[in-house]
DNA sequence: TAGTATACCTAACGAACGTTCGTTTTTCCA
DNA sequence: TGGAAAAACGAACGTTCGTTAGGTATACTA
């Protein structure tokens, strides 16, 4: 076989980050990695030099997955179509997991802002870019008056990330779609965009669930 | 000395509720929390069964006092100005922590919810008896024409909190007060509560900071 | 004040942690 | 096809984990 060093580091990649996403960066060990792999634990270090370096290239992975789905939804054109269509990306690729592992990034936010400078650093440019391209969308939007003018269009992008961040607490805590769906409907109605019916949505959506 | 076990169990409590908050239950060991409690390992063991047992009863003074401030907080008299005294109690509880550690229950959420049934099970409780106690203020603020009736009074506390939740997230990752402010802030407009300014909002306020 | 719970300490346990290392197997190219 | 490079192995490292046991000091009561 060609290659085979980066099939395994591509399979040890994959894995870690369901597990990590699942369950937390501390709380998996390396046994429980190689073990879910089928590998040796010396072997890991061939590939990775410690386990850091590892959680490190799993958030790169999971980063630039995730920015490449908001380059995608995130388009300028039919602002407000757009925005509609990635509150609805959210919630499918959430409820196609069943709501197990929430967000990558949500957690590790929650688990590293007062203990890994790091790994807090890493997870705030995430957020950072996350509300500048959604910024960016709702200032158009606002000028196409598809939108509520009311507020910055900051202050829009923040609250619409701190919904769907909470609402994916919820939902992942009781394993029912339904905080997160009512928390993005209500924010629909509240910023005036009008819910579009499941026809619409669905007609258009090529688009595939959102990752992270 | 009278009392000398419920005096170091209730520093054992403290201390272990403090170091539980801001780094997680998994990463606190033993010997951290009797580090910073000052006994021996050993001596732990008087009080506590378990690491399980120890988190069980930080859990449940942390869900009783979060259950009492808002009894304290959320009254039905004034619920328009109940909800303003919620939100401004909340935002002011977490700079006073410098957001350090955020909400316990939005952490124990992320940290246990698809890994510890039963800690789920307790933070699920926490998080249902909330979304009532706000919906019952809620409904009574729209029957009293306060605040937008389009939606249900659940739905609307179900928002609430996810912007809570996920603001202090956010706010937390940065250590600055804004994103909560802002997400606060624009519920407060997109629900129809005009914003109290800071003079109004101050003068009668002699509720202490938001526990959690 | 003697006796007895109560409270705490010291020392150790076995298991699991992340990591290292020398060896063996596999893969590829000369 | 032989030899070097790449990849995986398997055992062990030192440390820390949560927990236990036995002995000792402290506090309350008879």
């Amino acid at each position: 076989m060609r290659d085979k060093g980066a099939v395994t580091r591509g399979k040890i990649l994959r894995t870690a980050r369901q597990l990590f996403h699942t369950k937390g960066f501390n709380a998996v060990s390396i046994s429980d990695l190689v073990d879910a792999v089928g590998m040796q634990k010396g072997s890991l270090y061939y590939h990775f030099s410690s386990k850091d370096d590892l959680a490190r290239a799993v958030f790169a992975a999971a980063s630039d997955e995730f920015m490449a789905f908001l380059d995608q939804t995130l388009t300028p054109e039919g602002s407000a179509t757009a925005l509609e269509q990635f509150f609805s990306s959210v919630l499918d690729g959430h409820i196609a997991t069943g709501f197990v592992g929430g967000c990558l990034f949500g957690n590790t936010a929650l688990e590293m802002s007062d203990s890994n400078a790091e790994f807090a650093r890493m997870v705030q440019d995430v957020f950072e870019t996350w509300i500048r391209k959604l910024a960016f969308v709702v200032e158009v939007a606002q000028r196409q008056d598809q939108i509520s003018k009311e507020l910055s269009s900051r202050a829009l992008a923040t609250q619409i990330i701190a919904t769907i961040e909470g609402g994916i607490m919820m939902s992942r805590l009781k394993k029912d779609e339904t905080p997160l769906r009512q928390s993005l409907e209500t924010l629909r109605n509240l910023v005036g965009l009008k819910a579009h019916n499941q026809a619409d949505a669905e007609e258009k959506n090529e688009v595939e669930a959102a990752p992270g």
